[in-house]
DNA sequence: TAGGTGATATACAAATTTGCATGAACTGGC
DNA sequence: GCCAGTTCATGCAAATTTGTATATCACCTA
């Protein structure tokens, strides 16, 4: 092998790949966790080393060449290179030390994961948690996350994934709205009744259609596509909302609202990149969560 | 994309790819141009930063652990993407200046090149050519040259090749030796004759066989896998030996053997990498190089 | 058994790279 | 038209990295 030809500094074309990704040298310096005039220079001596002219520099902003389009195009499958080389190092790193970030939806995040977490820094005081709650299924592939708890069964082949049980939903009412109508309610009264809305307010008014309520967009009075916040203010009595049984029977003063309406099943998923799950620290954390999930059920039956 | 987990040092993954290929630090840092202190201290990081342990060292010397081969292969993939990044910014660089490294048969090397490098001293004053002398086909597609001269058409579709002219080569002696025989040679003379061998003389004898040359392995007493070698001893001579018509045409002491034996044909071919050959730099050196071997040609007719 | 070769690790000084501070120039909103 | 917010480039001091020199160990040969 010829090692002559990749003997320029990889770092700067990391710094080109970056800036050319990011768009600026700025953008690219707090994307690495470095300085503008950093990457700057690393970008100039790259373009020196290589004897190619990769940016433009018209009016104190940047623009790819048509050289630095082609040579983007290698640089960016060096950083894929890259990527797997870290994932490959996560998944082969048996230390019990170390950053994990869990990804799941916010109100797992603020209602089922306390608990659970605070047995594993207990179990595991070497290890860093960190909880991204996003309600987009955010891209384990991309090492946005290393574990992700999700709703649906994940497909790619590169994914490792653990289905731990069914979980049931239904629809909620904070006692002190059920009170303005002295009575039980069923599924009648839905035309009448506020709902909380979420992201997709058309998908929601479909699920509860297909439940045999009778609601239109004007029942939806509010929304927040932050979940949590949509829970609160099922709290506080603005009215109706979906959510799942075992976050409900956290909250003593909301209990379901119909009697007749059925209650629906979602699994809970955990996932994690195959590579990933080699690796002690992830598997400790993967088990650690698998179990507290599993031991909300029958805390919830309780 | 998630620039976090691309922020380890991609100069240690150099040093641990090329450590991990040649075997030891000591060689890499041969390799790459840099001390073995440093090399030792760049695998040491990465492997911290890692939190992976990528060599076992035992009895002062490396061997690469598990959890090593695998990320060898990944880091590889980054060697791979970083190689094809120099090639793709040698091809974009316009400038007629810097090293151009040809590949030819030493006698190529020795006879012909010369006067038509000398030419191109004067014509790109910029452009410092190295030649590599090698009668083993060196890979272009390994940069362990940017030109190569063949006498057979290159078949990879990365190869961007131009067959030049066909040149004629035949057995020739040097005065001296037909001067023992008093008269001028025919094939039926051959079974008593001298042929000077090359590297692999069962091959050359099939050629000489295919003549009409009944010769054996018997017929060569001195070979050299070294061309240029081997045609000085023809020149001595120390027998016959096949070269080409414009070589032996520089050589007033050497003269065709046989009246009877026709001449071979063989092409001449320049070939470079497809990506190269937008480079200003090699293209330059690329067509003065065919315009030069295609002017010997006439030289040697007169 | 002695000596030569070749390997890795470490102390220390020199060279390089980095971050900070700053200047200049452009963009967009008011 | 002006001002706040961003952008890139450069001087300078601090931090990091590198090379040199050296120690140590293993292996092979005479």
């Amino acid at each position: 092998m010829n090692w002559q030809s990749i003997t320029f500094d990889w770092n700067q074309a990391r710094a080109f790949l970056v800036t050319a990704e990011e768009g600026s040298l700025s953008a690219a310096a707090r994307a690495l966790g470095l300085t503008q005039p950093t990457l700057s220079r690393q970008v100039a001596a790259l373009e020196e080393a290589l004897g190619v002219t990769l940016f433009e520099r018209v009016n104190k902003s940047l623009m790819l060449t048509e050289a630095g389009v082609e040579l983007a195009e290698h640089v960016r499958s060096m950083g894929e290179a890259a990527s797997r080389v870290s994932l490959a190092a996560s998944g082969q790193s048996q230390q019990i030390e170390g950053l994990v970030t869990i990804s799941t939806t916010d109100v797992m995040a603020a209602y089922l994961l306390p608990d659970i977490l605070k047995d594993l820094r207990r179990k595991a005081p070497g290890i860093e948690v960190r909880v991204i709650s996003t309600n987009s299924l955010s891209d384990l592939r991309r090492r946005e996350a290393d574990i992700a708890i999700r709703h649906v069964a994940p497909d790619h082949p590169e994914l490792y994934a653990r289905k731990l049980r069914d979980a049931n939903g239904r629809i909620f009412a904070a006692r002190s709205y059920l009170e303005q109508f002295g009575r039980t309610l069923t599924k009648h009264d839905a035309p009448d009744l506020d709902f909380l809305g979420y992201e997709d307010n058309e998908q929601l008014i479909g699920y509860l259609r297909a439940l045999g309520l009778d609601v239109t967009q004007a029942n939806i009075k509010i929304s927040s596509p932050n979940l949590l916040v949509a829970w609160e203010y099922v709290r506080l009595g603005f009215g109706l909302g979906v959510g799942a049984d075992e976050i409900a029977a956290r909250c003593p003063e909301i209990v379901p609202a119909f009697e007749d309406v059925p209650s629906l099943s979602f699994p809970i998923w955990l996932v994690t990149h195959r590579e990933l799950h080699t690796s002690l620290r992830i598997r400790t954390v993967f088990d650690h969560l698998a179990e507290g999930l599993l031991a909300v059920k029958s805390q919830a039956k309780t």
